[in-house]
RNA sequence: UGGCCCAUGGUGUAAUUGGCAACACUCCGGUUUUUGGUACCGUCAUUCAAGGUUCGAGUCCUUGUGGGCCAACCA
């Protein structure tokens, strides 16, 4: 068999040149290290892919382990959720183990570094402790229990861990430098006094050890020979590396930590805390709402575990900053569905349909093909009468070419039934459509093999008949939030780009007879709309579906295209120059080349209306539009002080450019405001906190010039 | 005394370690179709910039530029 070479991500690399090194195979062994305060996410989803693909593709041991060292935070609730993600994503690790069962080894570890003079007891208040702990630009300086005697330290220790001292008051550090540039290493905290319950440990202990102390030492216990962690722990490794070099027995395994950059998603948040903030401020309707990215959500969504593992692989493992479509994501389960989901019929909108020249009384049960993608799926059948439901939007009175579905006067087949006429409507007082009769080619039955059935008509719709159908809550799902990433903008909370329609619930749709059989979590295709599943909230009584992701549809977009044909407003060639240049400003880090990109906007200006400008800005949805817009805003060839409304619909736009992550297209918004002082008083918050915080000095000059 | 990490299409990852910039998603266009689905085909990047080393640079060097992380008794 001809073995595809597949590349390496840069952790199998690494591993692999430990290997030509020397690192014994069979020494292989990883972990995956949830705190259990929350509930994993489709970024742990990354972690776990990869630290439990890495134990398969190496045939090496992978661990579970609960880093339990806070418990103020953590709880047995999220123990069992985590194990159950896991287990449903499909990995199976070697061991199932908790930072709790190493605290007596850690103390022990403790006591050396005290008697080595490594480590000593600190009560100084944290503030104390903050300030002379200096900042990232300027060194600290070293605290006045620094250099206590060992014995004085044993003592001191001894009484923290008896439960002797209040919690903030004695703290163990690590004596290590205080000048380090890394923060990190200006002499640690080792140990706190926390007089907490801890979901397994009890009241055993009154101090805990905290992440940098336990995390390496666990790994090194474990002898876990890769220790991958997200790029924001890199800081740590160095005193990650120093905590092993004061235990570590060279006869032994010594762990490596390596950092990767965490997934992010498009639409979503992916913090705990922030997480935790919607399902605590009642945004959504617990961790396991379909809406949120955490894996029982995605699970109540109608995911497939494979779908979750798919991602993770084509999403790949690097160390940039990412933020992934989520395209993708829903790219993966269409496509893992569409293989699997057997396909029904359901009608969301429902309208009548009346077939005349159909015996009243009459009923046929019609084969029905359950997966065309899946032979082995078999068919079923479905029952056709004289009244059936189709969506409203499967009809018009009239319609053009392109429409391909019911018009007055027009032919189209049912699916697995019958090609129809529609010969009349009738309306309601209000003109409603409340039925349309039409009438059915007898000899055009699917599958029945005459001429009239082999005809073919341009449109096929799905149907359900109505004494046959159940009726169903369908619970329609959107992103979450509006914005691509709701949690990059300086200064504006996330919660603001909450999306108020991201649950639509539908109780008046009817499916097809046969899901009356369906369990919690089967999973469907309703044909011509998308893919569903049962949700937990379902009974017998009254059905309830997820919408887990739409069918792509085409049609959308060609009714867009024809309602507006220029949707996207600067077709007109000079606008599409100016985006071009504003491109190349972007990519340019040459002040000399920036400058004449911007005089040869400032030529195209002139061709540009206000009116057009105004239009435009009120879209501005990329780095590229914004600092389009704000070039052409800066030209000088347009006034803004006049007109309230103008002013009013600049300022939003100008609102949000000061909060864009590019720093041109901020400098470019502090500009326009520098130059037009009407606007001034709308962001004197803002430019204060701009003023003090932001990263960029050319920003920070310009504002003080005004 | 600041340190460290990162930079390849709209997005996410590749590039046999210095040798024709590839794959997937998205977008757009098309073919097939009893799902406007699926499948299939096609279009879209001179790899942040400048300079250097080299027969040859996305890859190495230098200098810039941009982005990120670090000042919790959180992990």
């Amino acid at each position: 068999m001809p073995e595809e070479k597949k590349s390496l991500n840069f952790l199998e690399q690494i591993i692999e040149q430990d290997i030509a090194a020397g690192l014994d195979k069979n020494k292989l062994r990883f972990r995956f290290p949830p705190e259990p305060n929350g509930y994993l996410h489709i970024g742990h989803a990354a972690s776990i892919c990869l630290n439990f693909g890495l134990g398969l593709t190496y045939n090496a041991p992978v661990n579970l382990r609960f880093d339990d060292t806070n418990p103020a935070k953590e709880e047995q609730e999220y123990v069992d959720a985590i194990k159950h993600d896991l287990q449903w994503l499909g990995f199976k690790w070697a061991e199932e183990l908790y930072s709790s069962d190493y605290f007596q080894q850690l103390y022990d570890w403790a006591i050396v570094l005290i008697k080595k003079g490594k480590a000593y007891v600190d009560n100084q208040t944290s503030e104390e402790i903050a300030t002379q702990k200096g900042t990232p630009t300027e060194t600290g300086v070293n605290g006045p229990y620094r250099d206590r005697s060992v014995e004085e330290n044993l003592a001191l220790f001894e009484k923290m861990k008896n439960g002797e001292f209040d919690e903030g008051s004695y703290i163990l550090r690590a004596k290590i430098d205080m000048a380090s540039p890394n923060m990190l290493m200006r002499d640690p905290i080792m140990y706190r006094v926390l007089k907490k319950s801890h979901h397994r440990t009890g009241t055993t202990w009154n101090i805990y050890p905290m992440y940098d102390w336990t995390h390496g030492e666990s790994d090194y216990i474990e002898q876990i020979s890769h220790s991958l962690c997200t790029l924001e722990f890199k800081p740590h490794r160095e005193l990650y590396d120093w905590f092993l070099d004061q235990i570590y027995d060279t006869s032994k395994l010594r762990p490596k930590q390596r950092e990767f950059a965490r997934r992010n998603l498009s639409y979503t948040v992916m913090s705990k805390r922030k997480l935790l903030q919607l399902v605590e401020e009642g945004i959504v309707n617990g961790w396991d709402d379909p809406r949120m990215p955490t894996i029982s959500g995605l699970r109540r969504r109608g995911y497939t575990p494979r779908s979750i593992r798919k991602f993770s692989e084509i999403a790949g493992i690097a160390k940039r900053d990412n933020v992934t479509d989520v395209a993708l994501l829903e790219f993966c389960i269409k496509d893992d569905l569409n293989k699997i989901a057997p396909r029904v019929m359901a009608v969301l909108n429902p309208v009548k349909v009346i077939i005349t020249n159909y015996p009243e009384g009459q009923e046929e049960w019609l084969d029905a093909e359950n997966n065309p993608e899946d032979e082995a799926s078999g068919s079923r059948k479905v029952p056709f009468s004289r009244e059936l439901y189709i969506e409203k939007e499967d009809f018009r009175e009239e319609a053009n070419k392109k429409f391909f579905r019911l018009k007055l006067g027009g032919e189209v087949r049912l699916k697995n039934a019958y090609i129809i006429k529609a010969e009349s409507v009738f309306k309601d007082a209000d003109g409603e459509i409340t039925e349309i009769h039409c009438t059915y080619e007898a000899a055009s039955k699917s599958g029945s093999g005459t001429e009239a059935s082999l005809r073919r008509v341009k449109g096929t719709l799905h149907w359900v008949s109505i004494q046959h159908a159940l009726k169903a809550e369908v619970r329609m799902y959107d992103r979450l939030f509006n914005d691509e990433a709701p949690d990059s903008h300086k200064g504006i909370d996330f919660k603001d780009f909450i999306n108020s329609d991201s649950l639509t619930i539908n109780s008046n749709a009817f499916v097809e007879p046969s899901l009356k059989e369906a369990k919690i979590g089967d999973r469907f295709q309703f044909q011509r709309l998308g893919y569903f599943n049962i949700d937990d909230d379902s009974t017998a009584s009254n059905l309830v579906f997820n919408r887990t992701v739409a069918l792509r549809d085409s049609w959308a977009k060609i009714e867009k295209k024809t309602n507006n044909p220029k949707s996207p407003p600067p077709t007109d060639t000079t606008m599409t120059e100016v985006l071009n240049l504003a491109g190349r400003y972007l990519k340019s880090r040459e002040e000399n080349e920036r400058l004449s990109l911007v005089a040869n906007i400032n030529d195209l200006s002139t061709k540009v209306t206000k009116q057009t400008l105004l239009g435009l800005v009120e879209t501005a949805n990329s780095n590229k539009e914004y600092l389009a817009y704000l070039l052409l805003l800066n030209s000088g060839n347009f006034s803004f002080d006049t007109d309230t409304a103008i002013v009013k619909n600049v300022n939003v736009f100008i609102g949000n450019a000061l909060q864009m992550k590019n720093s041109y297209v901020r400098f470019q918004a502090v500009d326009f405001v520098g130059k037009n002082p009407t606007y001034r008083k709308e962001y004197t918050d803002v430019l204060a906190l701009m003023a003090r915080e932001d990263k960029n000095t050319h920003i920070i000059e310009r504002l003080k010039e005004f």
